[in-house]
DNA sequence: CTGAAAGCGCTTACAG
DNA sequence: CTGAAAGCGCTTACAG
């Protein structure tokens, strides 16, 4: 049924060694052969079998993508789609293809690693989150296995080749950029802390305050948790502080989008009473009222960078570990006032 | 290095045959040998190579799913993340895999499609698009290679399985929404003609105005080409007709956010001087402003049934074609006005 | 209930 | 420049 590499050696009078050179255009085939074997294959349609190849050659031309529990970050967030574009875009010109976790709780995840790792489905993964206290990037780290992550790893910096922005310094960025537009009471809604980059964001915005000598009280800094299970009163607790802030930074734009609903209930505009701005600049941000100022984080580039970086390791097992941050670019729209 | 089935074997005394049959759980082997044989496994760290097996057993355990070309749907749209969710998760639970096509253009995926059936990657695929005149659909439907559809197909439907909304319904029920509402000048902006549903939300639009004796000039449809090129304008335009409409439906969410800004240029507002509906209902249409009015598509479950039907396929040859509607649900929120 | 043997469709030293 | 042979790590009739 199948047309294997046997049936084009036979057609071209050659063996299978040589059809599976031309296969892989090895140089010391003749051109003259290489032309009649193509023919054959071509008339026969000829396709090399995948799995054959991937076993007898040990390796499997794909690597893993492994998303983050899907609750958290990975769904209904634009960023999915757009990281992705970037790893097959990345992929595809060298010739690889993605293989996709499926897995929804943690346990799964890291149960479809350890297959993706021992059976040898991929040649190497992508991690396209940084948790704190990882099971399966620690199982990658000690199982050698080539991977790359999205997102600065908790620890063991110096050995985990990554690509992501430089958060901290982002997030310091936010701060200082409504400092110079008059703010003074900065508030933070932040990102779940069990991933990195939240942390990094929050400790940027921390250290800004500090440096800036503004009021740095935990009454300006909103937790995810918080913010998720009762967000309007999480605002309207934080406008209604002696010295509400001017400002606020939310972590995401989805966050801001919500914020912006809720200080309308409380009939506080944006950016007439109170400043937003906002990390990610989602493609919707621009259609939303008003217009948000979010850092562009260059998602694509986060995936492009990381699947270039994986292939330099899975060609080469001693690539040095490479950290690559990212540029940002701030989208300045209509949430953010002047109040100098 | 790795742990192979002989190295089991040896350690089990029993035959490779025998470990084999052990991993498929067969029936025929003893509970006690069973036991003996996957605590080895364990002790081992076994884990059975996933090409061999595939190579030996003729099946990949994993399915393929092909976006459609990026530059018009797929992209920027939360209906990405959605339906891969869908997939995953039926696909999990079956313990198949998910890969992921990576071309670029229509050619480079068309190819990618045929070193995945051909190349045995994967045991079937799954078409997150419908197009008139696909190439993509026409090499599967030939090859009589297992796949399902995301879409109504143009042609052939009798033989294809597909899973999609009733969208010429769906867009009929829009319009029929509006007149209820008092509205008889009805506008759409349609989709990307090319894309079936394209085409079926326009002919269920054309229908309604059809049947409610409605004017039904071209002025009142704008194409997505049109729109994408100089949405402005073409809003501009429609909206100084002699007759301008008092209601738009819009073929999807991001048109509807633009539409807004283009109608925000013009000092006309959303919904006192205009109503406007739409399809697909994003996570984010509950936060612009005004509030989106959007008929929920179910994307979760388009992925999800699809992925079923294509696991029976698969899993049987003979099975029947199956054409599964999926359920819409209209998402009220406060861009329509009743004006009747 | 279990084993020996052939085979899945390739690649790759080794030999010439 | 090309071929014969072994091997990649499994599965699966066939035989007992």
């Amino acid at each position: 049924m199948t047309v294997t590499i046997i049936d084009v050696a036979r057609e071209a009078n050659v063996s299978p060694s040589t059809v599976s050179r031309v296969i892989a255009d090895n140089p010391r085939i003749s051109e003259q052969t290489k032309r009649r074997v193509r023919e054959v294959m071509e008339r026969l349609e000829y396709h090399p079998n995948f799995q054959a190849r991937n076993l007898a050659s040990k390796s499997t031309k794909t690597i893993g993508v492994i998303m983050a529990h899907s609750t958290t970050l990975a769904f209904q967030n634009p960023f999915f789609p757009e990281v992705i574009r970037g790893i097959c875009s990345r992929a595809h010109a060298s010739m690889y293809g993605i293989y996709l976790s499926t897995g929804g709780t943690e346990d799964e995840i890291f149960e479809e690693v350890v297959s993706m790792v021992q059976g040898r489905k991929v040649d190497g993964i992508i991690l396209l989150y940084s948790r704190v206290n990882d099971r399966t990037m620690n199982y990658l780290k000690e199982t050698r296995f080539p991977f790359t992550m999205v997102g600065r790893p908790y620890q063991f910096d110096d050995e985990i080749t990554y690509v992501d922005n430089d958060n901290k310094k982002i997030a310091h960025d936010m701060v200082d950029y409504l400092y110079q537009r008059g703010h003074r009471q900065i508030a933070f809604i932040g990102g779940d802390l069990n991933f990195v980059v939240s942390t990094d964001r929050l400790e940027g915005y921390r250290q800004a305050l500090i440096d800036a000598e503004l009021p740095n009280s935990d009454d300006y800094f909103i937790q995810d948790q918080a913010f998720k299970e009762k967000g309007n009163k999480s605002i309207h607790e934080l406008m209604q502080l002696a010295a509400p802030p001017t400002a606020i930074v939310a972590h995401d734009d989805l966050v801001a989008y919500e914020i912006v609903r809720y200080l309308e209930e409380l009939s506080i505009r944006v950016p007439a009473d109170i400043s937003i701005v906002s990390f990610n600049n989602h493609a919707l941000s621009a259609y939303v009222s008003p217009p948000l100022t979010s850092l562009d984080i260059s998602i694509f580039d986060l995936g492009f960078e990381a699947t270039k970086f994986l292939l330099e390791k899975v060609q080469n097992t001693e690539a040095p570990v490479v950290h690559h941050l990212v540029e940002t670019n701030l989208i300045e729209r209509e949430s953010c006032k002047n109040i100098g």
